[in-house]
DNA sequence: CTTAATCCGACCTGCTCACTAGGATATATT
DNA sequence: AATATATCCTAGTGAGCAGGTCGGATTAAG
């Protein structure tokens, strides 16, 4: 399966599009809160939240203490999935010589690599979708209701696949 | 890192890339020969070619025996990169509820899934992309000289990453 | 001062990737 | 016929890493 996204994309998304459903709240949302409405352990939650506030710059703010917990740095309009995907899972990258950003010459034999073209085309279609949708988006208009719906989803690690029939 | 194309992925477009350069030859080209100008081991090339060949339909045909080899089943203009992909990465599926065709009711919260719709888009994003790239694309239009420049390219598994620094 | 929360680092465990090994079979050349 | 050169096939394997767990330290509210 080509361009998987591992659990702590895909949980760490759920997290931040839980802490957007919540934005607007009094009190700061507790990871122990969120690990029971999205059905996921809450000690693997914290390193990932961890990521998410050391990040540059931060994408969430934490309260320490009790009562505390955590929000979305910014509103949920302004964070867009590029900045949390990348947070989580580093740089959109098919492989290690079409990496976004500095693309100092690692690959001596760039010049005559004739299959860059394909990964960078296809790491500039992943990177604008991602940059293109942000948090808000995610959220959804018809989200002032259904306050206490679980944003669920099959993991990876839930379902095991059939051994990898050639597609 | 997002996007992670194994060197199933890797290898198997350079094999088809080399092989779409050699198919106006008046011979099958060989894997060993494959093996010398891309820098590969003949043996993983040959699991390698192994799905390329039993795919359906198959993107390659096999001449056994001495000065035998290997050919594409059809020019490369009509080989597309998903093709290729595909076949040697499985369906283009960020996750296992955002996979290609059938999507079934593998979810059971699937309308309630916020998320969902964010993998898909991705997945998408990707799969077009390798669908408009041919291996006529990519082996260009500059390409009646060069005939034994390798197609070489830094692997996944020749440099070791700096640990995962956040982004 | 108890409870509830964030913070922190070490550890573990099974799976998968990326091969390697060793052969069996087929065919062209000498 | 013998040899060399290919494709074909199945098993095994070693390291690395995903995907967590565990135990505890720190901070703040009631």
């Amino acid at each position: 399966m080509i361009l998987r996204v591992s659990t702590k994309g895909e949980y760490g998304v759920r997290l931040m599009v839980d802490l957007a459903r919540h934005y607007y709240s009094s009190r700061p949302r507790s990871l122990t809160d969120i690990a029971q409405a999205e059905q996921l352990s809450l000690a693997y939650l914290e390193q990932l939240v961890k990521l998410l506030r050391e990040s540059e710059p931060p994408l969430v703010v934490s309260t320490r203490g009790a009562h505390g917990g955590y929000r979305l740095s910014r509103p949920p309009e302004e964070i867009t999935m590029g900045e949390i995907v990348r947070v989580l899972e580093g740089p959109i990258a098919p492989m290690i010589c079409a990496t976004e950003g500095e693309m100092t010459q690692i690959c001596s034999l760039l010049d005559s690599c004739k299959t860059k073209f394909l990964w960078a085309r296809v790491r500039d279609a992943v990177a604008q979708t991602l940059d293109s949708i942000t948090l808000a988006d995610l959220v959804g208009a018809s989200e002032q209701e259904a306050q206490n719906a679980p944003t669920h989803f099959i993991s990876i690690s839930d379902i095991r696949v059939a051994p990898s029939s050639a597609m």
